[in-house]
DNA sequence: ATGTGAG
DNA sequence: ACTCACATA
């Protein structure tokens, strides 16, 4: 309890950040170039980091992970109050249809880039070229619209209380906790992340009928109606469709069943938020611990994982690394 | 096996 | 950063 660091947030250098990202984005998915996207990266990083405003190119050349190039784009940002290379890229009809490509479940850059070679440039082309999708990108095409909406929190209420009703109906020891921003108390969410668990389903005993446990699942939540898609669905992981009744909007859903053993690693991994798990991790770094989804280990003095420790609560992992317990609504 | 995509 | 599921080969 002693580092109070406020890593990002509103940083005094926040315009800067947006036009690197942005350039990254560009890097990545129209010119598929990850070496040029994680350089912007990493400059966004460092300048996010950085506690006081950069007011020249020069100053900020002395920073790691900022070289001529990139300092030279600062002075004619802070000169002009805009990139042209930026401003080329949006006049750019290919790299704006990637963009928009990428938008779809399930099309990555690879397959945007591609889709625009064979002369596919809207949603609305796209629509009329499904022969040429996998499954999954289907799903994601069909529900464009509905999967770019924000879910109100009390609708995954009320689909919690559904799942929960079916679920233990099937078996009244599994547990299930919706986790994402909703947990974290928010308003509205991107999407719903179920965990479920199961007494009897530990990282041992893997087999069985565990095996079956997550398609059983899934099963009776299509039979209810819940469940509309499936886009993919393996022993652990489901990803899909659901909506709350004939008519409602139609919302993606995933589904861990997690061994009860790793089950509170997991709601907190899932609980976010990303700034928060990456400063929780890195403080179990500092306490001699590694965590992850699974597990949290202690550190050898050589610095190999030990046995998992024994974990029965989410603030069991707080006090195992002596870290202030934090309320998942003060996880943002 | 490898590449892709998601989260 | 890391894991999982999928498609293709």
């Amino acid at each position: 309890m002693s580092k109070r660091k406020k890593p990002s947030e509103d940083n005094s250098n926040h315009d800067f950040c947006d036009f690197l990202i942005e350039l990254a984005d560009y890097e990545k998915n129209v010119n598929r170039n990850i070496h040029k996207h994680n350089v912007y990266r990493k400059a966004a990083n460092v300048l996010a980091n950085h506690p006081t405003r950069i007011t020249s190119g020069k100053e900020a050349q002395k920073l790691d992970g900022i070289g001529k190039k990139i300092a030279k784009k600062i002075d004619e940002f802070l000169q002009t109050g805009k990139l042209q290379k930026l401003e080329n890229i949006h006049n750019d009809e290919k790299a704006s249809v990637i963009n928009l490509l990428t938008q779809v479940s399930g099309i990555g850059p690879a397959k945007a880039r591609n889709l625009v070679e064979m002369d596919i440039r809207s949603i609305d082309d796209l629509r009329k070229h499904t022969d040429k999708l996998t499954h999954h990108q289907v799903v994601g095409l069909r529900y464009f619209e509905d999967f770019q909406k924000r879910i109100p929190r009390v609708e995954i209420e009320e689909i919690e209380k559904i799942m929960k009703c079916e679920v233990e109906k099937l078996d009244e020891d599994y547990e299930i906790t919706i986790c994402g921003s909703y947990r974290r108390g928010q308003p509205e969410s991107g999407d719903i992340d179920a965990l479920i668990t199961h007494p009897h389903y530990t990282s041992e005993m893997c087999n069985k009928q565990n095996k079956d446990r997550l398609k059983t699942i899934v099963n009776t939540l299509e039979k209810c109606g819940l469940i509309t898609d499936v886009l993919s669905l393996g022993d652990t992981k489901f990803m899909g469709a659901c909506r709350l009744n004939e008519g409602a909007t139609t919302r993606r859903l995933d589904i861990r069943l997690t061994p009860c053993d790793q089950y509170y690693c997991c709601v907190l991994y899932f609980t976010g938020s990303d700034i928060f798990n990456k400063t929780m991790r890195a403080h179990a770094n500092e306490k001699g611990f590694t965590l992850n989804e699974h597990s949290l280990r202690p550190l050898g003095s050589t610095g190999v994982p030990g046995e998992p420790v024994p974990i029965s609560s989410e603030k069991d992992i707080f006090d195992c690394i002596e870290y202030e317990y934090r309320e998942p609504q003060n996880r943002n």
